[in-house]
Parts: C-alpha cells; sequence; structure tokens
DNA sequence: AGCGTTCCCGGGAACGCTCCCAAATCGTAT
DNA sequence: ATACGATTTGGGAGCGTTCCCGGGAACGCT
C-alpha cells in the first residue's frame, strides 16, 4: 500500500504552504477564495484524508463522542445506543463505545476519568449506571458530560454536567398511586431505584401500606432472570395481588414466575412494568408499563452534548415523563 | 484543570529517560528489573495515562477496531457486542461502533469502506447484516476484516476476510428435519435468510412438502411487530401445525400473534425459534429454539481478528453450530 | 509619499510519543 | 589487565497536525 499523502504534499501540489492546507480543512478564514478552490481541488485529487491523531495530538482534542454504558445488554440502552450513534455519526463524530462494569473497586466515574485520559474525546455521554461519590475528579476535566439515564445520588452541585432524566421519584410515586388507586394493597416491589422507591415509600406511607420490597444487585437489575427469581421468592409468600417490577426486563422474568407457578394474570396477580421496551408488547398477557420516551431522551442527550461543545451552552437538566401504556398484565383489585 | 503528566514527568519523577519509560510502557525488554519497578511505581503515583494520539501518531497506526453492525436493536447482538466490547478493551482497543442502515443506495461494503478511510482502524469487525456484491472495493484496502454472523452470497474468494458464521444451510436443514420428524406437515416459515432456507428447502423436498413461506424485508427482520404480523397472516390461513420461525424475536411476534387468535402452544400449534437469546426463556410457554453460540461467536470474532492483526495469520472461516433448546412451544403432532 | 490597517500567507515551535542509534556499564573469557 | 560481547540506558529525529507570530502586499487615508 502507497504512503497515504500528507499536508505537506497537499501543500506541494496546490503551491502553498502547510499552514494554508491547514486553514481550508478547518475552516478558518483567512484565505482568499481563488486558493481556496485550489487547496480544495488538490484534496480531491489525491484523496488526501488529515490524519487523525496528528490533529488531535497538536489540537489537544479529537472528534470523538465517549458512550460510556452501564448494561449494554439491558435492551432499554441498544435502541437509545443506535439513535445516539445515528445522530453523532451524521454530525462527523466517531463514537467510541465503552461498556462499564461496575463493582466496589471501579465507580462509574472513575471509569470516565480514565478512558476519557486514554481518548481524550470531545465529549462523554454517560448511559445508566449510577452516580455516588467521587465526581469531584470527574468535574476536574471540564470535559462536556451528558449524563442520559444515570441515577446521580448525593449531587448537591449540578452545574458541571448536564443530564437527560426522567422524574425518577415522581415516577415512583405515579406508579405507586395507580396501583394503590386501583385497590391494591398487597404490593411487592420488584427492583432496585433508590429515588424510584423513594417516591413510592412516600405514596405507600400515605396509604398507610408497607409493600415487600425484593432488593437486588444494580448490575443484574437488567436481566430476566433476576425478575424471575426475585418473583418466585415472592410468591411463595402468596399473599400479593400486585408485582410491582422497577424494569420491563425484570416484569417479563416476573410474569414467567408467575405463570410457571399456575397462576393467572392479571386475575390472580397483576404485573406492572418501567420502561416501555418493544418486549413488553409481546408477553402474554401484554405488559401493562410505565413508557420511558427514549427515543426523546436519546434525541436530547445528543442535542444536548453538541450545545455544550459547539456552542458552550451552560449545563442543562433535562427531565422527561413517562406515559402509561395499559396491557393486560394490571387489574383493579374486585370488590 | 493541571496540566496532566506526560512522558517526561514520569522519567523525571523516577530519574531515568523517556526512552525508559516508553519501553516499559510497551514492555520492551532491555530494562533491568529494578528500573522497571521504579518506573512502574512513578507511572502508578501520577496516575499517568499515555496519551493516545501521540502513540498513533508515533507508530503510524491507531488503537481502534471498527465494529459495524446492522441492526443494532437486535437483542442477539446486544450480547455479542458487550462480550466484543469488553475483550477488545481489555486488550487496549477502542472500540468505535457504527450502525448501519442498509438500503438500495448503500451496501455494507460501502459503509465499511467509507468508516474504513475516515478511522484508518487497526481492524474491523462486520457484525450481522449481509453481503451480495462490490466487496472487491473492500478487499482492496487490505485491512483485517472479520464478518461475525453476516451472510455472504456469491463470494467465491475468501481469501481477503475472516467469518465466524453457523453453516446456515445446515441449520436450516436441520430445524426442518426437526419438525419433519415430528410429524409437522402444514408449516408455515416466518423469516428469509437465503441460505438458512436453501437447506429447508432440500429437507422439505425429501419430505415431500412445501411450506407456506413468508418472506420480509432483511431490515425488519429484527422486530418483534414483524413476526407478529407475519404470523397473523399465516394464522387467516388457519392450516398450519407449526410455525418455523428464523429468528427468536419473531418467533416471540408470532405467539402473541397466537395467542392473541386464542389458539393454545403447542396444543394447537407449534412454534420454533432461532437464535437463543434470553428473551425466549420468558416466553410463555418457553421457546423452543435453536441457540446460536453467540459468546463462542463472539470470543472466536475478537481472537480471529486480532489473529490478523498481530500474528499476520492467514483468514480462517469458523463455522459454528447450534444447539436444540427444548421448550415448550413445540410438539410433536398426534397420531 | 508616508503611514496605518487589513488581508493573506509562510515558517517555526509544539503536541507526546516511538524508534533507532550510540554511549555507558557490566560481565566474562582471554 | 585487556578486549569484547551483551545488556541497559540516554539522546535525537521524526510522526502530521495546529497554532502563533511575523512579514509582505494591497488599500485607503492624510
Amino acid at each position: 500500500m502507497p504512503k497515504d499523502a500528507n499536508i505537506y504534499d497537499i501543500a506541494r501540489f496546490a503551491g502553498v504552504s502547510k499552514s494554508t492546507v491547514s486553514r481550508v480543512l478547518n475552516g478558518h478564514k483567512g484565505v482568499s477564495g481563488e486558493t481556496r478552490a485550489r487547496v480544495r481541488k488538490a484534496i480531491e485529487d489525491c484523496t488526501y484524508i488529515p490524519n487523525n491523531s496528528a490533529r488531535s495530538l497538536s489540537s489537544i482534542s479529537t472528534k470523538s463522542i465517549v458512550v460510556l454504558v452501564h448494561g449494554i445488554t439491558n435492551p432499554f440502552f441498544s435502541r437509545m445506543i443506535s439513535l445516539i450513534l445515528e445522530k453523532l455519526n451524521g454530525k462527523g463524530f466517531d463514537v467510541i463505545l465503552h461498556s462499564c462494569e461496575l463493582d466496589e473497586n471501579t465507580s462509574m466515574a472513575d471509569t470516565a476519568i480514565s478512558i476519557y485520559k486514554e481518548k481524550r474525546p470531545k465529549g462523554m455521554i454517560l448511559l445508566g449506571g449510577y452516580f455516588e461519590e467521587n465526581y469531584q475528579s470527574l468535574q476536574m476535566i471540564g470535559v462536556p458530560i451528558v449524563m442520559a439515564s444515570t441515577t446521580v445520588l448525593k449531587s448537591d452541585d449540578r452545574t458541571w454536567f448536564s443530564s437527560v432524566t426522567i422524574d425518577d421519584e415522581g415516577e415512583g410515586a405515579k406508579m405507586a398511586e395507580y396501583v394503590c388507586l386501583n385497590g391494591h394493597r398487597d404490593i411487592a416491589v420488584i427492583g432496585q431505584y433508590h429515588l424510584r422507591e423513594k417516591g413510592m415509600a412516600r405514596v405507600f406511607n400515605d396509604y398507610g401500606i408497607t409493600p415487600t420490597a425484593v432488593g437486588l444487585d444494580y448490575d443484574k437489575a437488567y436481566l430476566f432472570k433476576t425478575g424471575y427469581k426475585a418473583a418466585r421468592r415472592i410468591l411463595k409468600q402468596g399473599t400479593h395481588t400486585c408485582l410491582l417490577c422497577l424494569s420491563d426486563v425484570l416484569a417479563i422474568g416476573a410474569i414467567k414466575a408467575v405463570h410457571d407457578k399456575g397462576l393467572r394474570i392479571p386475575e390472580d396477580i397483576s404485573v406492572v412494568g418501567f420502561d416501555g421496551i418493544e418486549n413488553g408488547e409481546y408477553t402474554n398477557p401484554t405488559l401493562t408499563t410505565f413508557v420511558q420516551p427514549f427515543d426523546e431522551m436519546a434525541v436530547q442527550s445528543v442535542s444536548t452534548l453538541l450545545g455544550l461543545i459547539n456552542d458552550k451552552e451552560p449545563h442543562r437538566h433535562i427531565i422527561l415523563h413517562t406515559t402509561l401504556e395499559k396491557g393486560g398484565s394490571f387489574a383493579p383489585v374486585k370488590g
């Protein structure tokens, strides 16, 4: 393979200096129309493609966006990722996807920092996961960051990152309200989403009921099996009329457990999900769920990020809302 | 933000030259154990992370792999992507993920070429999709390429790319054989996978039967809805005992359609899937499906690619096999 | 004509690293 | 002791850009 042309070759070819080539490459002003045209032609003729590494070394910044996602197998994110990809690719950005495993040694912030230092992206989107502490170090690096669907606990300083989320606390309350209004009192909550639970707790408290809570590892919360197992444990108690699942994946697992137990949905027990993933429409019965506007979330995440990068806009915190999709897996309590 | 440490800082800190630091960084030999340890400590203490751009600039090669995936929302790929990510990230490669929409104007080859030119990756993995023609141009660029789960039609020259696939024709035959052996004769096939159908056709022919075929757009074949719609159309005819779905996603959609129609599975009609995605275990009844070894596929794809990159191994074509997972959605024909 | 602006353009330095070559050090056989 | 190979280390020259600065040309004004 013949060595690729570099900026000097183009300069020579066009009869100008490398600086001038660089200027037209980057759309900087200070080049006469005639020269600009000549350089453009040279670039075209030589099928010259600028060396990305050199560019980013020199300007200390690349044209890439890191998307750091916790739980990539969660179908909820697949759709968002593809939307984000589409948008970002369209704007000429690379998307470096990094999956992120959380354990007691590595937090999302740590991972983000080390990836940032390596890749020097123009911006980052953190997808899913949760943020607890030591975000100070992330804040330091000062790269545009959008957290999408990420739970941020204990952060009183929201000036250094943008976010696109749902109001977890409010949505939790909405879920709880819905099942309570429909007469359910013996409720089991499957899943662990700090804020969502907090909102629920408030409502349940108003109704004077204490639901059974099934906590689970955060990093297993997007597996069907987790929902299945949790539901099995719950069903052993045999006292509940409603399984409130904090994600559709969990709900689908739970539905399976209910069927295995020989119970009918929703006659014997209701199941409610949260997310609105496509599979939810294809369970039997169809899942009643609170649908997150994930298309909208993806769109907002990208446009917010681009706003931060290009226009140096201040950080925004966008809060979106779910809509209830009534399927057949939920029914009011009779009598 | 304080300027990040560079290789000179580390060198000074450890009391050696940058060359020595570079050597330990890259695991080159010619550094005494004692010095190596001291440098390692310096790196550790300064939380130094080498600048990737500078590295790839000076060594004329990036450390990135492009993964081009057709149909990222297909749950089948989500898992593979996350495995590929994990492996590749572990080996120090960036993963640039690119989603690829196929239409009559842009083929997978075209997309791959243009992305290659921009990103100059060390290698590429093409995930899913299909390859029909004009691969000559792709061949020209000479970058290590692995096609994973990609259908390659009409390519008699397999020396310029590696592949990791299942034997679609054989697996198709296996599926057909299975349902026929169990007495099914009135079969509908949902989905369109050229080679898989070819294998089926052979078997069906042997049995002297002609199944109803429901073709569909390739790029809608990974949507639940597609399976649902196809099944509804089939069920109107009301003559079949078995729905043979060429993917689990389609099968799950089909199951829903059967339920909606008020029919029982497998008593009234059997449903068979193909892929072995996690959701399949959570349908009701559990899906009977031919499970692709996708973990293995991901592993093999990565190791093949790394083999091509590092060891300049020749191209390999790895063929893996499915295993039948017997769920409750299939039953032999009575009598 | 002289002077200040503005507009174009070129050259040099820097970005942080790798790679090659030469120098220094050490060990061992003569 | 000397010579010589092997091992370890340091220094210099790039890699292909961008960015800053300074020089010259062209222009308008006094």
